[in-house]
DNA sequence: AGCCAGGCTCTCG
DNA sequence: CGAGAGCATGGC
């Protein structure tokens, strides 16, 4: 088996990272968290790779490429796993703010080592987030389980069966009715069905969108049916890596900052994107990500049978 | 049982 | 323009 080491970053807390990315349920779509290990189905180009990532415990990672035979595929899935897990997120200035903002410190400094995970591709990030839309974390999750259960590509990861997340012609040859059938709304199988063959025309490209700034690639996104604000900083945070990304019109995270900062009193899009940019800047992203990193905790703590939120 | 859930579009006034 | 209805379904 091909393998590799690679230097973590510091701070780096594996179990967070690799659960907020899972949710804490083991497998969420195309990750798996089991064994203390990241296992992840991958594609490179027409091929499907699995990878598995283990914290050594000195302050290395260890990937192994568990499906794929060439070194190429090891260098591939390497790096995937690395931008997966946000390994070159430079966490300093956000601990520095979190010092200067004692309410966010109190509740989210326990997850120092936090990194924001994220997903393989511009389209997994756009799918998942508009299965997402408007409904509650437990339902959007058992949609996609359904969605990368029959439209995926299986492929085995040390015994596990994983599967790569659909690709754009699949979801597209499946039909109306069938993504019907998986509890998509009418509109939200519109919605992915222009997603899908926009991707395929690639008119959403990663590539397309990396010398753009935010409101760019906003501008760009919401061009297309079914995407608005709120689903396009989604895909900035998830798929881009963007830290600097508040999406205001979230209803969880305004209640959540309403709890923290506000005593309870609901603020709207408008005021919590003025609060957050002038409180968070530039890391509004990161603060995003740890707060509703708090309330998945909040949700585990409480005993809920199925603590669970998506993104 | 009903109401809400990590939105978005379309329709009206 | 802003406000409101409709969407689908699992969970409380």
């Amino acid at each position: 088996m091909r393998r590799r080491t690679i230097p973590l970053p510091d701070p780096f807390d594996f179990h967070l990272t690799v659960g907020h990315q899972t949710h804490f349920r083991g497998k969420v779509g195309s990750d798996l968290y089991a064994d203390g290990t990241y296992y992840r189905a991958l594609r490179r180009g027409n091929d499907v790779l699995s990878a598995a990532a283990t914290p050594l415990g000195d302050g290395r990672l260890e990937i192994r490429l568990l499906s794929g035979d060439s070194d190429a595929d090891l260098a591939f899935v390497t790096e995937a796993m690395a931008n997966l897990l946000a390994l070159d997120i430079d966490l300093s200035g956000f601990y520095a703010l979190l010092s200067a903002d004692p309410v966010l410190g109190d509740a989210v400094g326990h997850l120092r080592g936090l990194r924001p995970p994220r997903a393989e591709s511009v389209f997994e990030a756009l799918v998942v987030a508009i299965i997402g839309q408007q409904i509650s974390g437990n339902v959007a999750l058992v949609i996609r389980e359904g969605l990368v259960e029959t439209y995926g590509s299986p492929i085995d990861a040390d015994g596990y069966m994983l599967q790569a997340f659909p690709r754009p012609e699949r979801l597209l040859d499946a039909g109306t009715d069938a993504l019907r059938a998986h509890k998509l709304s009418g509109r939200k199988v519109e919605y992915i069905q222009d997603t899908a063959e926009r991707t395929l025309a690639g008119e959403l490209d990663a590539s397309r969108f990396l010398e753009m700034d935010n409101e760019e690639v906003i501008a760009e996104l919401i061009k297309v049916r079914g995407i608005g604000r709120w689903t396009a900083e989604w895909m900035l945070m998830r798929a881009l890596g963007r830290t600097d990304v508040l999406p205001a019109g979230d209803l969880a995270l305004r209640r959540v900052v309403s709890d923290l900062y506000f005593g309870g009193e609901t603020i709207n899009e408008a005021q919590l994107a003025a609060f957050g940019t002038e409180r968070w800047s530039p890391y509004r992203g990161l603060a995003t990500t740890y707060l509703f990193s708090y309330l998945r905790k909040q949700r585990v703590d409480a005993g809920g049978t199925a603590p669970a939120a998506p993104g």
